[in-house]
RNA sequence: GGAGGGGUGUCCGAGUGGUUAAAGGAGGCGGACUGUAAAUCCGCUGGCUAAGCCUACGUUGGUUCGAAUCCAACCCCCUCCA
């Protein structure tokens, strides 16, 4: 990678937080980026209600696109996701019903104006769905026109598909077509609203030159493509993973203070790296912070889950989430601000298991497992060891601040709210 | 369409009539140690009104006292042939 090459802001910018995988040509793409605004890409298709800590550094990408005076575009995936992208996967994926789609679309795109100004003027975002062009193809026209331009036998050489096959796993016709219809939108984005770049992770590279190529074919200016890396932690855990599964960036998914959590339990060594990446914090600021070694990492570690935070949910739900922590942790006090949950009071006069009344908070999926939990010694009410799965929370373990705390392990506390 | 191989728990992967809720590994969770980290060590890891019961080894039937294991049909995948 020539780093110190770049002279446009963008590519600068993101060869120096550590964004870039590999690009199609890195000086022409600088110099067009020096020369104009450009107009570029990244797809996200609508597989989950929203998009986890995973996909975060591709809505950073598309951040710092505008940013640094480009026009980003966020593509939803409502045509491509009628089918599905092989890309990696051993397996076909379940093909999920339009109805689904659509509402995973209309619940993707709240995320995105937290990172995007959208709007009219020049510079603004724009949001679009590849469903406009792609429901209402006609087969043989787009046989003729789109694919006569590609080669069978070049698509089988991509790694994203060949490994699929030396794995001996099935690879579909439907979901073959998935990299044509990706290299298509390029095209459409590319004539409909003059974009040059498409953006996206590393496993997106076959399907990204592959637009760039279809263009060639097809007449468009000259198309650029830029990955990001594939993010592991340190220790090689994929991001966006963590104890209940994905680290949703939807609030209704995932509190904002759990999300500060998330980012508050960083490794070590990942500190420096992921605030490049995931706060817009600059880089000479990072530099005096990443110093800091030893237990002092801790207060870097707040700073990076603050600013991760404030940036998607807000900087005063980011601070809410700090202080909750610092009151929950630090001081080992009682913070009003824990998730909560509410139980109606005639419930608790009458009393409620305690499996019952954890498994409602979400703390564990079923009464057994809990049941191991109080075996394990992971269990306290209002900070008291619990070691009987049969206690009753009643009326009188109602504290003074008006809940009942319950912990899981020293991390998890919900609190239980007489209503 | 023909021949052969295969479908096991979150994933990978053993198991070919009975102490099999199914070895082992990974992942996850909890505990100890720390710094709400990593590494390491220990424990847990299908559900329930729980010394019992239910569900589970592609699907549906069958053989048997008893089946993930045997038989039949079907579905899906792979390889070769057409």
């Amino acid at each position: 990678m020539v780093m110190a090459g770049f002279k446009s802001d963008f590519l600068h910018t993101l060869a120096e937080r550590g964004f870039i995988q590999q690009t199609s040509d890195d000086e022409a793409l600088d110099r067009l980026l020096q020369k104009e605004s450009v107009t570029g890409y990244i797809g996200f298709d609508p597989t989950a209600a929203s998009l986890h800590a995973g996909s975060l550094i591709q809505i950073m990408l598309l951040y710092w696109f505008q940013r640094t005076g480009h026009r980003p575009i966020s593509l939803m995936g409502g045509g491509t996701g009628m089918i599905g992208d092989p890309s990696f996967k051993d397996d076909a994926r379940q093909l999920m019903t339009p109805q689904r789609i659509a509402e995973n679309i209309a619940s993707l795109k709240r995320v995105f104006s937290s990172y995007l100004t959208y709007g009219e003027a020049p510079g603004d975002a724009l949001m679009l769905d590849n469903a406009e062009w792609l429901s209402g193809i006609e087969y043989i026209p787009f046989l003729r026109d789109v694919g006569r331009h590609f080669s069978v036998n070049r698509m089988l050489s991509f790694d994203s598909v060949r490994l699929r096959l030396d794995r001996e796993q099935s690879l579909s016709f439907l979901e073959f077509n998935y990299m044509i219809l990706q290299a298509y939108d390029f095209v459409e984005l590319s004539r409909r609203h003059d974009c040059r770049l498409q953006m996206g992770g590393s496993d997106q590279w076959g399907n990204i030159v592959n637009g760039i190529d279809l263009g060639h074919r097809m007449g468009t200016p000259q198309l650029f493509a830029l990955t990001s890396p594939l993010l592991t932690t340190a220790s090689g855990a994929k991001m966006g993973k963590s104890a209940d599964g994905a680290v949703w960036l939807n609030s209704e998914l995932l509190s904002a203070y759990d999300f500060w959590q998330y980012w508050r339990n960083t490794e070590d060594a990942d500190v420096s790296r992921f605030l490049k990446l995931y706060t817009p914090l600059p880089i000479d600021e990072i530099e005096r912070l990443s110093t800091l070694g030893g237990s002092e990492i801790n207060e870097v570690k707040k700073v990076l889950a603050t600013e991760v935070t404030a940036l998607l949910h807000g900087r005063h739900a980011a601070e809410e989430a700090a202080e909750t922590a610092r009151k929950t942790f630090e001081e080992g006090a009682f913070a009003s601000t824990l998730p909560t949950i509410e139980v109606p009071s005639s419930e608790l006069e009458a009393g409620v298991g305690m499996l019952a009344l954890y498994v409602r908070a979400g703390l564990a999926a079923s009464n057994g497992e809990m049941r191991r939990h109080v075996k394990g010694g992971a269990v306290r009410i209002n900070d008291d060891a619990v070691s009987d799965d049969q206690r009753v929370i009643g009326a009188d373990d109602v504290s003074s601040d008006g809940v009942v705390k319950l912990s899981l392990g020293k991390k998890k506390h919900v609190l239980v709210r007489p209503v």
